[in-house]
DNA sequence: CTAAATAGTGCGTAATTGATACTTAGTACC
DNA sequence: GGTACTAAGTATCAATTACGCACTATTTAG
């Protein structure tokens, strides 16, 4: 097995796969990815297609995400005013591991539901 | 692509993938996944494994994936007191497509903490 | 009844997320 | 120049969620 062991905070956070995890496994990043997979996209498209991100957190994201070097963000002087965001080649790289994990969600919604209920009973 | 699209919060409640992926890729599922992998642990055991979790927030953990159907709950009546947590075969279908995740992470590591260092300059 | 070991809870605090309204930037029109 | 229009964010404060620590609960041996 992988080594995920932390006795303390400190070691947590030098563990790489925790590291890497903790960047690309919150609740928004994955949206975006798939938002981006097939071609760049504006701020504001984004937000639409997402649909119910608030501004300032997907711009936490992007920020974040651009950071790590999952996309790039290119200013595009208008007018209009335009900003668009791309996948970088490691963005790409991720989705393909990535995407089996949301398949498997759409293939699994079911039994997953089905449990709860079980479960409550 | 696979439709994200939320408009409104009940929406990204009702959406599968949304709903799915937000019950195994919080701070600790994976970790949890990946410590139960090979055999069934206890609590303590998973609690030293894990390390840095608190007993609060590994039982809310356990009993979410329990409800959810990816592990099972075995109370063995002592002496000592044991209970043990093993996955099902759904935690075992998740944890096929979740490793490439995990390998793709210590694979990367270095790549990402090298765009953050460019980044910053 | 007391003790020892394992498993889990309660409660107050800290960090994150969210909603709404506001600010900045670029350009065109008057 | 001044006003307006559109896109891209920011600021502020409230609400939610997660965390840390100490405490409680259960089971059985002696």
């Amino acid at each position: 097995m992988l080594d995920i062991t932390a006795l303390t905070k400190e070691d947590a956070a030098t563990c790489p796969v925790r590291s890497v995890l903790s960047k690309v496994t919150g609740k928004w990043q994955i949206l975006i990815f798939l938002a981006l997979e097939d071609e760049s996209h504006r701020f504001g498209e984004l937000k639409r297609t997402v649909g119910d991100i608030t501004p300032r957190v997907l711009t936490e994201n992007l920020k974040s995400l651009e950071r790590d070097g999952f996309l790039t963000r290119t200013v595009h002087s208008g007018p209009p005013l335009a900003v668009s965001y791309e996948l970088t080649e490691m963005g790409h790289s991720f989705i393909k591991v990535i995407k089996p994990v949301v398949f498997w969600a759409g293939d699994n919604f079911q039994s997953i539901d089905a449990a709860r209920k079980k479960f409550a009973s």
